[in-house]
RNA sequence: GGUCAGUUGGUGAAACGGUUAACACAUCGCCCUCUCAAGGCGACACUCACGGGUUCGAAUCCCGUACUGAUCACCA
């Protein structure tokens, strides 16, 4: 059984989106399941299209997700060169080209734009192009090219019959041949076609199983021609559905639609992304949800890729990315989440305390700012915040009430969420309030929100007792 | 327009022709509780785009219709 080999093959124009790092995801997957080789190869035969940096952003993708590729421009490989403009100049794809011109499997054409209109115009609607110069003899052709008269090479198709193919997601496949045009192999700048090159490059590199996007489902007859032209084996092929913005759209970095770049800034953590776009169009056997990508790479099975565009929905990923928050080791969330309530608070505070504190209302590292704002200091509210329905409140208890936390607290000696909550409720206990009822006013006076993190002793830990006292005095100078 | 493909709740989705059509997100209740979360429990598709057919039995198989998408370049 011969070594599966995929390949991740990005043109570099710009930002990965997530339809393209999905891509990779599962021809990473794909690879690894059975061991086998991941490849990075870049194609940038467009060289008009071509944005600076944007090879850099790939590399940093595919690192940041752990998608470690074995062979690529970056870490070599005995398949180089990997980059698709390196093998244009040492001329490999033109070589191949006229060798299929040289078998009879494909012909020189020098055809212009205008005598192809001219056909489709004559013909109407079912259009297949029938080309003059096929009959063209062996000394003209060669009188002209040597005459440097510009010319492609397209290939030869035989217009009876069809072709099929199989699709591990999709099926079987089959086309009339006569649906197929010759498609052109090398265009009249020298250049191979997308196509063309792509062929040449996957059956060069020993590529054995082709994963790319539905969009080539259509194409795929005509690279299987070129396959049986060469008399070279046909990889799999795993076609995959997109990934959809909404209904109609495909999520593209041409809407602005979200990058991994973006969902990082917006933080969300790479694991979190990987795992969540690995289950757009893809299902697992098990009921589990949560995967490590060493644990998809088990677990995956091409069978399972769905047909269907799946849509994008930013809710669950938000969710996902809490539940791998919440499953965090404890020293790592710190760190995680340390540089972001510095940010914020400055370093005044126990980082720690924070993170006990939001542990389990976050879902985005972004969220933590506006979470946490109020250490800085306490903003403009109105009292009416102070009426809550569960603690049975208004301003007018709230301010009685906080004249007896603000006793209460004075005496706290040693200062921490347990003592000062043990005395607390000691003391609303004596009053015959619930905790809630004692609580409530506090948190307001501290945070000055109606919805503040970890709970009012929590907060004023962190506070700090000066603090603390302080910030209830002056709410109770407020009422 | 030709060709190819797809169609299960708001979303991701499961289902070897026989289940009350899983599960998860979202939503809505309830419980817990020092607010909000987190966590626990529960509700949420009288039905699988529509119409025929095959079958004792269809979301599952066949045919047609509708709708959606992709593709028809010397672009990648």
């Amino acid at each position: 059984m011969k070594k599966v080999r995929t390949r991740f093959a990005p043109s570099p124009t710009g930002y990965m989106h997530i339809g393209n790092l999905r891509t990779a995801l599962y021809a990473y997957l794909i690879a690894k399941k059975d061991d086998g080789d991941f490849i990075l190869r870049i194609e940038d035969t467009d060289q008009g299209r071509l944005v600076e940096g944007a090879v850099d952003i790939i590399y940093n993708t595919l690192k940041q997700c752990g998608l470690k590729h074995d062979e690529g421009p970056d870490v070599g490989g005995n398949y180089g060169p990997y980059v698709q403009s390196d093998r244009m100049r040492s001329g490999i794809y033109s070589r191949y080209a006229h060798q299929l011109v040289d078998m009879g499997k494909a012909h020189i054409c020098f055809c212009k734009e205008e005598d192809i209109e001219k056909q489709r115009q004559e013909q109407g609607d079912s259009f297949y192009f029938v080309d003059p110069c096929k009959l063209l003899s062996k000394e003209e052709i060669q009188k002209r090219v040597d005459a440097g008269e510009p010319y492609v090479i397209r290939l030869n198709v035989e217009p009876e019959g069809t072709t099929s193919f199989d699709d591990e997601v999709y099926g079987t496949i089959t086309v009339e041949n006569k649906t197929l045009d010759e498609m052109v192999l090398l265009k009249s700048d020298g250049f191979p076609t997308y196509n063309f090159a792509n062929v040449i490059d996957d059956h060069l590199m020993d590529i054995t199983d082709v994963v790319r996007g539905n969009e080539y489902l259509s194409s795929t007859p005509k690279y299987n021609l070129i396959y049986q032209a060469f008399g070279w084996d046909i990889p799999r092929y795993i076609h995959c559905p997109p990934v959809m913005k909404d209904e109609h759209q495909k999520l593209s970095k041409r809407n602005g639609d979200a990058s991994f770049q973006d969902l990082l800034l917006k933080g969300y953590l790479p694991e979190a992304i990987l795992n969540y776009i690995a289950l757009l169009g893809w299902a697992p056997e098990e009921e589990r949800e949560i995967y490590s990508l060493d644990e998809l790479a088990k677990a995956f099975n091409v069978k399972r890729i769905g047909t269907t565009g799946a849509i994008f929905d930013i809710e669950k990923l938000t969710w996902m990315n809490g539940v791998y928050i919440r499953n965090m080791e404890k020293e790592a969330y710190y760190e995680l989440v340390r540089p972001y309530i510095e940010e914020t608070v400055g370093t005044d505070f126990d980082s720690r305390l924070i993170g006990d504190a939001i542990h389990d209302r976050i879902n985005t590292l972004s969220e933590i700012k506006d979470m946490i704002s109020f250490f800085n200091g306490v903003e403009e509210y109105d009292a009416s915040i102070f009426t809550n329905k569960k603690a049975k409140t208004d301003p007018e208890l709230a301010k009685t009430i906080l004249k007896e936390v603000y006793d209460c607290l004075k005496d706290v000696g040693v200062w921490n969420n347990e003592t000062i909550f043990t005395s607390l409720a000691e003391k609303a206990k004596a009053l015959s309030y619930k905790n809630i009822t004692m609580m409530y006013p506090m948190q307001v006076a501290l945070s000055g929100r109606s919805v503040a993190p970890g709970g009012a002793t929590a907060i004023a830990e962190i506070l700090g007792k000066d603090e603390s006292l302080k910030r209830i005095e002056e709410a109770m100078n407020r009422l």
